[in-house]
DNA sequence: GCAGACTCTTGCACTGAGTGCAAGACCCTG
DNA sequence: CAGGGTCTTGCACTCAGTGCAAGAGTCTGC
């Protein structure tokens, strides 16, 4: 699992890195969409193929690397005590998500260039859509549902719907400006669905 | 709202229809990405600058008119008894959805087409997310929540949730080629969420 | 019936994302 | 220093989507 990164993955992670924060400054700058791949490779001095060698489109730069955080998620999940309800160790597993986030400062910006591109809307809940093939097996086990080679749909139906409750809060959050508390709106969320 | 349809507005409806199904036939035939702009265009006769006079993007032909849809959905939310509880209301209100769809092996057609293409299923969300807004306020109502001006996240998260629920139970539907029963899937999937 | 307005359609030219390929630069190892 | 690998780059291409302006068709009032 933690295979000792070798120097060129870590060059590779640094270069991946610096194209991002790049690329981040000049969206909050000029807009995701008014900004062109070609200038971003510019201000980072790499070729316009380059760039794609690094990041398959435009909107993976602003989104992340989708596949790891989506592990990381899972195996938080499952890290969780057996048995704790499905609710409980989805919303403790989405914890790490923030611990892996950057400062509150950048998160915001991130918000703000997301919240003004559909594409990347797009995009980020066809993420969400990823993870929840991920996530659904172990929610499934937690629900009591018997396990299925295919993920039984009303597991699917619960993380997509935790997934909205986390957009919800995280949108709220930022339309607050980041004074409101994340785990309460969240929480909230939940409650309501459940009321 | 129902203004007599001009001639012009029944032939655009006509035309826009033939394309669609002409698409969709493409789309069926060699996959939805495969199939270029260009040849529906030459398969319905028109130019490939006409295409895109009928519909703002190829995602387009295959999701329908997605604002008008959501206003049916909205009509019928609000149209349901006053003190209906949200989780009815909208499960009575999704159900207008399927009396507007096609015959099941459209829908069946269609969900096949949606099922292979990431850019579609993007979309889709998307669409989703428009309706989330629209849906809220009255949800919000029903809710017992206060009125605001930007809708409250804990009614967006509580309509989100239901379209999770919502697809799921379509997509369940899908892959269990038609037998399985929709408002079943959904219903459980809602259960399954409230435990 | 006809002139003028109006819309529909089309071609053209353009931008911008994303991909495949092949040649050269770079770097690590034997 | 020679060899093999990866990294970077340029080039050429496809495809979606847009703006514009000119022509074809249609509907109106006179």
């Amino acid at each position: 699992m933690a295979d000792t990164p070798t120097l060129r993955e870590r060059a590779r992670s640094a270069a991946r890195a610096e194209i991002a924060a790049t690329a981040v400054r000049l969206f909050a700058e000029h807009g995701f969409e008014a900004t062109t791949v070609d200038q971003i490779a510019a201000a980072v001095g790499i070729s316009r193929r380059s760039f794609f060698h690094y990041f398959g489109s435009k909107e993976d730069v602003v989104l992340g690397d989708t596949d790891a955080l989506g592990e990381t998620v899972r195996a938080a999940l499952e890290a969780r005590p057996p048995e704790e309800s499905a609710w409980t160790a989805i919303r403790e597993a989405f914890k790490e998500l923030r611990r892996r986030a950057g400062s509150e400062k950048e998160q915001l910006i991130l918000a703000g260039i997301h919240d003004q591109a559909p594409s990347l809307r797009a995009r980020h809940l066809e993420k969400h859509l990823r993870w929840q093939e991920l996530l659904a097996p172990e929610i499934q086990r937690r629900l009591g549902l018997p396990p299925s080679p295919d993920p039984d749909p009303r597991a699917l139906a619960f993380v997509a719907a935790a997934l909205a409750c986390l957009d919800a809060a995280v949108d709220a959050w930022y339309r607050s400006g980041g004074t409101d508390d994340i785990e309460r709106l969240f929480t909230d969320a939940v409650a309501t669905l459940r009321d």
